[in-house]
RNA sequence: CGGGGCGUAGCGCAGCUGGUAGCGCGCACGGUUCGGGACCGUGAGGUCGUGGGUUCAAAUCCCGCCGCCCCGACCA
C-alpha cells in the first residue's frame, strides 16, 4: 500500500481526553477517531488489525469445529424477555422501540437470539452437540466509558455458544474452546494467564476470564504461587484465618466510650488510638428487597459477590441512610451487632471468617457518638452464620494450599462461560435424547473482545516512539521507506515495494513528499515490526537499511534479492 | 447518580481585573532545505458548547441546559 494513497491520519499530539497510553496511541497512529464518549470510528489501519485479529481467532475456532453465522445487533424484545433478562440485565442494555411501537435493544450479547435460532432447528441429540460463533458490533451502555476502546459502549467482539446434550459433552466442549483460546491468546504474542472468574450478568455457575497481563488492567488477579490457583481477584477464596480462641479471663467487660462526629472507621480508630482491625464493621445491605446486615473487621473490604452469591440473591444493593437506621435502630456511623437481634428480630446478621479473630474489638453502641470497646463475638453477639465474604488483598491465603497470594494486574480480552441450563430452559430449547426424552441443552458461552485485543497488544508492547506490533498483528509485514521522491532512489524503492508484494509480503511503502524525519516518526508510531529504508547513501553500494521496530540500531543489507530475504525472516 | 474539573481554529493551548480573539502544531501557496517530526515569507480557517440574563458593550460577570474528563458508586 502506498502512504501517499492511504488514510493514515498520523497526530502529534494525542486528543486530551485520552487516558492512556493504548488509547493515545491508537488515535495518534490513525487507527481510530472518538465519535461519542465510548463509540470509536475505526480508520483503515485499524480496520486491518482487526481483521489480522479476526482471522486468527476464525481460523482456531473453526479448526475447533466451531461454526461462523452472523445474527442481528437489534434484538427484539420479546427474546429478551423469554431469558427475563429484559428485566434484570439493567440499565447497559440500551432499549428502544421501532414505528410501531414494537420494543428492542442493541445486542449487547447474544445468548437469546442464538439459542431461539438453534431451538428452531435442533430437535434431535442426533444434531448435537454444535457450537456457533459469530463476529460483531455490541453495544453495552456502560455507565463511565474509558480507556479508550477498552472499555467503549460500542465494541466489537467474537462470541461462540456451545450447545451439547449432556454434561460430559458440555465439558468436552469447554476444555475445547478453553484450549483453542489458549491457542489464540499465544498466537496474539501476549502474556497472559487465565483466571477463575465471576458469571456476572451473563449467568451460569462456572467461567474463566483471559487475562492479558499489564499493569493498566482494570482488573487485578490472584495467583497463588505454590498451587498455581488463580482467580480474578473480585471472586478470590481466601483460608479461613485461625480463631482468636481468647482465655476467658482474657475477655474485659464491655464498655461504652464516646466518640462524638466520629463516624468512619478511620475517624473513630485515630481518634480512639486503636488499629482499623480491632474494629467490627457493621453494613447494611438490601438483596432483594430484604435487609442484610454483615460484619466485617475495620480495615477489610466486603466481597459483594460472594455476599450475592451466600445469599442466592438477584439482586444486591448497600442500604440507604434512612434504610440504615431503619434496621439498626441506630444513626449512621453508630450502628453495631450488639442487641441488634433484640431490637429487629428479623434480622440476619452474617459475619466474614475474619471477625473470629478479634478480642476485645470495637464495635458502634447504637447510639449517637458512642462506640463499644472490648466486645467480642459468642459474648456479645452471633452472628447467624460466619463465611468467607472478605475481597482478598495482601497477606490473605489461598484455601487450597494455604500459600499467601500475589497480586497482578489484567486485561480482560476473553471470558468462557459454563451456562448449564439457564437459557436453555428459560428458553425452552429441548431435544430428544435416544429415550425419547425431551432435555433441555446444555450450553456455554465464550467471548472474546477483538477491538479490547487491539488496546490490549498495545498496552504489552509500546515504547515511548509508538506502538511495536506483535507480527502475526502487525498491519503490514514490512514498512518500505524511500527518501527520495524521485530518481533512483524512487525507483529502486518502487521496484523492491513490487518484489516484495510478489512474494506475498504486504508493504507500507511511504513515497510521500515528507521529510525523512517525518517518515521515521511516523513509521515509529504505527510501530511495524520491520523497517527497509532506500537512500541515496547506501544505494550507490547496492545496500539498503533494514531496522526491527525493536532493535536499537539499523543494519545494512544487499538489495540483490531482499526480498527472499525478508520472506526468510518472516518464516514463510 | 454523588464530588471535582473543563468546553476558544483539525490537534494542543493562551486570553477570563468586560471594549467583538491570539499562540504552537497541522493545512494551502512561494522559496530555501532534505537520514530522526526543517526554515523564511504569504495565506485560509473561529456564530469563543448552547439558551437566557446583567451591561452602552460579554469569550470574559450571573443563571439554566448540553457535552467531555477525573475520583467514587456500578460494570462483560
Amino acid at each position: 500500500m502506498k502512504l501517499s494513497q492511504y488514510y493514515i491520519p498520523t497526530l502529534k499530539e494525542a486528543p486530551k481526553d485520552a487516558d492512556i497510553i493504548s488509547a493515545k496511541l491508537m488515535l495518534r497512529a490513525g487507527l481510530i477517531r472518538k465519535t461519542a464518549s465510548g463509540i470509536y470510528e475505526w480508520l483503515p489501519l485499524g480496520i486491518r488489525i482487526l481483521k489480522k485479529v479476526e482471522n486468527i481467532i476464525r481460523e482456531e475456532l473453526d479448526a475447533a469445529g466451531c461454526c461462523e453465522v452472523w445474527l442481528p445487533i437489534v434484538q427484539p424484545q420479546e427474546l429478551w424477555e423469554k431469558s427475563t433478562r429484559w428485566t434484570y440485565y439493567g440499565k447497559e442494555l440500551l432499549r428502544f422501540k421501532d414505528r410501531k411501537g414494537a420494543g428492542f435493544c442493541l445486542a449487547p450479547t447474544a445468548e437469546e437470539v442464538m439459542t431461539n435460532l438453534v431451538m428452531k432447528d435442533v430437535n434431535s441429540y442426533k444434531q448435537l452437540p454444535l457450537c456457533l460463533y459469530q463476529f460483531g458490533t455490541k453495544f453495552r451502555d456502560e455507565i463511565r466509558p474509558r480507556f479508550g476502546v477498552m472499555r467503549a459502549r460500542e465494541f466489537y467482539m467474537k462470541d461462540a455458544y456451545s450447545f451439547c446434550a449432556d454434561e460430559k459433552s458440555a465439558a468436552q466442549w469447554y476444555q475445547r474452546l478453553y484450549d483453542a483460546y489458549m491457542r489464540i491468546f499465544t498466537r496474539f504474542g501476549f502474556k497472559f494467564k487465565p483466571v477463575e472468574a465471576d458469571t456476572g450478568n451473563i449467568g451460569g455457575n462456572f467461567s474463566h476470564e483471559f487475562m492479558v497481563l499489564a499493569q493498566t488492567g482494570e482488573n487485578e488477579i490472584s495467583v497463588c504461587p505454590k498451587c498455581g490457583y488463580t482467580a480474578n481477584t473480585e471472586k478470590t477464596e481466601i483460608e479461613a484465618p485461625a480463631p482468636a480462641n481468647p482465655k476467658p479471663e482474657d475477655l474485659l467487660p464491655a464498655q461504652e466510650v464516646s466518640t462524638p462526629n466520629a463516624k468512619t472507621i478511620d475517624e473513630v480508630a485515630s481518634f480512639l488510638k486503636q488499629p482499623a482491625e480491632k474494629f467490627i464493621k457493621m453494613l447494611v445491605y438490601k438483596a432483594d428487597g430484604k435487609a442484610v446486615v454483615v460484619l466485617m473487621r475495620g480495615n477489610d473490604e466486603l466481597n459483594e459477590i460472594k455476599l450475592k452469591k451466600l445469599l442466592n440473591a438477584s439482586e444486591l444493593e448497600k442500604a440507604e441512610p434512612d434504610f440504615y437506621e431503619q434496621t439498626t435502630g441506630s444513626p449512621l456511623g453508630f450502628a453495631g451487632p450488639c442487641g441488634l437481634k433484640q431490637r429487629n428480630a428479623e434480622i440476619k446478621i452474617y459475619a466474614d471468617n475474619h471477625i473470629k479473630t478479634i478480642v476485645n474489638g470495637i464495635a458502634g453502641a447504637n447510639k449517637k457518638d458512642t462506640h463499644l470497646k472490648n466486645i467480642n463475638p459468642g459474648r456479645d453477639f452471633a452472628p447467624d452464620q460466619y463465611a468467607d465474604l472478605k475481597l482478598a488483598s495482601k497477606g490473605d491465603r489461598c484455601p487450597r494450599c494455604s500459600a499467601e497470594f500475589e497480586f497482578m494486574r489484567g486485561i480482560e480480552v476473553g471470558h468462557t462461560f459454563k451456562l448449564g441450563t439457564k437459557y436453555s430452559l428459560s428458553m425452552g430449547a429441548n431435544f430428544l435424547d435416544e429415550n425419547q426424552q425431551s432435555k433441555p441443552m446444555i450450553m456455554g458461552c465464550y467471548g472474546i473482545g477483538v477491538s479490547r485485543v487491539i488496546a490490549a497488544a498495545i498496552e504489552q508492547s509500546h515504547d515511548d516512539n509508538g506502538i511495536i506490533w506483535p507480527a502475526p498483528l502487525s498491519p503490514f509485514d514490512v514498512e518500505l521507506i524511500a527518501l527520495d521522491t524521485q530518481g533512483e532512489v524512487k525507483q529502486k524503492a518502487d521496484e523492491i515495494y513490487n518484489a516484495l508484494r510478489a512474494e506475498g509480503i504486504t508493504v507500507l511503502y511511504d513515497e510521500r513528499d515528507e521529510r525523512p524525519g517525518v517518515k521515521f516518526k511516523d513509521a515509529d508510531l504505527i510501530g511495524i515490526p520491520h523497517r527497509i529504508v532506500i537512500g541515496k547513501k547506501l544505494l550507490p553500494e547496492g545496500k539498503l537499511e533494514y531496522k526491527a521496530r525493536t532493535a536499537q540500531k539499523a543494519e545494512f543489507w544487499p538489495i540483490e534479492g531482499i526480498e527472499r530475504r525478508i520472506k526468510e525472516m518472516l518464516g514463510r
